[in-house]
DNA sequence: TCTACCATGTAATCTGTTACATGATTGC
DNA sequence: GCAATCATGTAACAGATTACATGGTAGA
């Protein structure tokens, strides 16, 4: 359900056609969501059905390809998404990361492997960061939200990439035998 | 495919039952991945019938209850482990947090009703840094991978309660209109 | 010519979550 | 008697991802 407030809370800055907003949800919100077309165009078919959106204008001003379709926001929707807002979240946060599940084993593979691995990551974080400053210094205001959000982003990725470095110190410097410390825990 | 090779990599520390597979993963790597029974036994079934675990006892001692499934990894276990180990993740960290989603709205709502929800996530999240550095306390070790993740998790959400309060104050003292913010950076 | 970008959409598949069914024991 | 914990499992549903289909323009 979470996708579809989110595109009722954007239609409330502005009417907006699907691709702007997959755009939009991935340059500003990148770092705790991300969409792909599959979820876009059949929530808004479904927002629309439901009367919380409706199209307000058909932009044929695009040169590329087909004419964009502007959702808008109506009276409907616009309620749905207060009620919404007011509500607690449903859960709680989680850092679902490929990277780290793997990090958790690398005590039981090859130790120049997992580092080339650290490394890779090193080197991405690094290009997100560039990213994302880029982005944030788009946003200023006080107490703005959208930009207390991208600085958690931006301080977020600053202490993953500390974290980086740190751990690939210790494995170089410190490697044990890691089933002994697990085993201990569980 | 991640939960398989989760479940492959702890069956590599001892052997053990479905259930006690949930217990370890929510105790150890509760602030990176989630996990629920609904995945556990199917994935469970599917991993041995592909070969890659296999029934090494069934445990009687269980006083409640049925009796324990104690699952071994295999050797083909083994290597596909190993194989996966080594790759490249898949994908990137993604921070998916339904309270983060509403709080870049929360300019169109309640100020009030908005400082009640971020108190509301100050809370959780001082106690669940408890449980955090109690589950730390218990891992220790140089260069221990296992180790290195569960302070990662703590550092996090050290950094999430800080700028929860920050936030906070921002939004008591300097809350202006939002949707200007916005607008300019669409 | 080929790639990249703009733009909309559907279908198949994979993953994840919730709820249910079963049932024994321990402690309040 | 009731709630909590241990333990295994399935079914229904919700959510997300990937691949595909279509087709136009701009620029290298």
């Amino acid at each position: 359900m979470a996708i579809k407030h989110a595109i009722l809370g954007l239609l409330q800055y502005k009417n907006m056609h699907g691709y702007k907003i997959k755009e939009h949800i991935e340059r500003n919100f990148g770092h705790m969501w991300s969409i792909n077309y599959g979820q876009i165009y059949p929530n808004l078919k479904s927002l629309h059905e439901d009367g919380f959106i409706e199209i307000a204008e058909m932009d044929v001003t695009s040169v590329k390809g087909p004419n964009r379709k502007l959702y808008a926001i109506t009276g409907a929707g616009r309620k749905e998404f207060k009620r919404w807002l007011q509500n607690s979240p449903e859960k709680n946060m989680i850092l679902r990361d490929p990277f780290l599940l793997r990090f958790v084993f690398f005590g039981f593979g090859d130790r120049d492997r997992a580092v080339e691995l650290i490394d890779e990551q090193v080197r991405l974080y690094r290009k997100q960061l560039i990213v994302r400053k880029k982005n944030a210094s788009r946003l200023c205001g006080k107490g703005s939200c959208v930009r207390l959000v991208s600085e958690l982003g931006i301080e977020f990725n600053e202490l993953v990439l500390k974290w980086l470095l740190r751990a690939k110190d210790e494995m170089l410097h410190n490697y044990e035998d890691e089933a002994e410390v697990i085993r201990k825990a569980l």
